[in-house]
DNA sequence: ATACAATGTCGGCCTAGGCAGATATATGTA
DNA sequence: TACATATATCTGCCTAGGCCGACATTGTAT
């Protein structure tokens, strides 16, 4: 399979990687924005990278434990307990100390959290939709395909 | 044009935006990991971050302000300024202030910075190149255009 | 049972970006 | 000229992630 780039004719500025870490800078920057104006959330304070952690709380409702957490986001173990701190101290998060293995702390939404999420999930939903604005249904599905391909070239 | 996603049915872990994020971390850790393993590059301690700035000063010669740059990489002056702290502690870039305009300080390459670019190009060009395994010239091509697109939704 | 390895959490230290305010310089206007 | 405005850089404070080592707990091998 041949390669995409070549050194001698490489454009840094046009490069695909260089494309996705604009796009992605923009994605945030938006979703901040709406999550800091947003009328129901302005109060809690979420930002971006907070709504991306708070969402898998929320979203499938399993207890899961901060590395799980980790492995699900590519999250350093250690850039995780403060995030959960903040979370905590915005009432947002509890933890709960498993009994069965006491290494592990079970995350979970509060109440407070689960009553953001619909509006947040709202919020995303609409930055994303601005994003793929004039993209047909074909082209998204070929955007995560594409994406999802590069991810498991990862390794 | 009909939106993309609707939030009745959502699905967090398989939104474009997750799954750029996703990519875009494991690219960069992956550029950082072979920046470092980089024999002739270990030695200067350069970061993906700090590459993608020093490559931005070397790759077109004209001479740059730091305000140039944060408008060609979406960054904020700020952090544009302690980047530069730490990109001329490690010999890499020199500061010139413009005599016409006093406010402005060009940024330039120092000879070692310059040294370092086909390596580093070589590199990141490796990594690129991994991470569109199995990708057909036509994919890749399809690919920068929905990033373009998305770069032009962000207003 | 003891020793060792593996796992989960946490804290310290580094790089890193966003935001607001301060300062210096330049430019346009009355 | 005097004044307001815009621009460029810098600094302080916050959130934020990666790496490493400490610590407790659990699982495994001897």
């Amino acid at each position: 399979m041949a390669n995409i780039y070549e050194v001698r004719n490489y454009e840094p500025s046009q490069s695909i990687g260089y494309l996705m870490t604009r796009v992605r800078v923009e994605m945030l920057a938006a979703l901040d924005r709406e999550l800091a104006a947003d009328p129901h959330l302005a109060a809690l304070g979420v930002t971006a990278a907070q709504f991306v952690v708070l969402v898998r709380l929320v979203g499938n409702g399993s207890k899961k434990s901060a590395s799980d957490l980790c492995k699900e986001l590519s999250y350093d173990a250690g850039a995780m307990t403060r995030m959960i701190d903040r979370l905590e101290k915005k009432g947002l998060v509890r933890r709960m100390r498993c009994v069965q293995d006491r290494r592990l702390i079970y995350l979970e939404a509060t109440e407070a959290g689960r009553a953001a999420y619909p509006r947040m999930i709202a919020v995303s939903v609409g930055v994303q939709n601005r994003f793929l604005r004039g993209f047909a249904p074909e082209d998204a599905q070929m955007l995560s395909g594409y994406l999802t391909r590069m991810l498991n070239n990862a390794g």
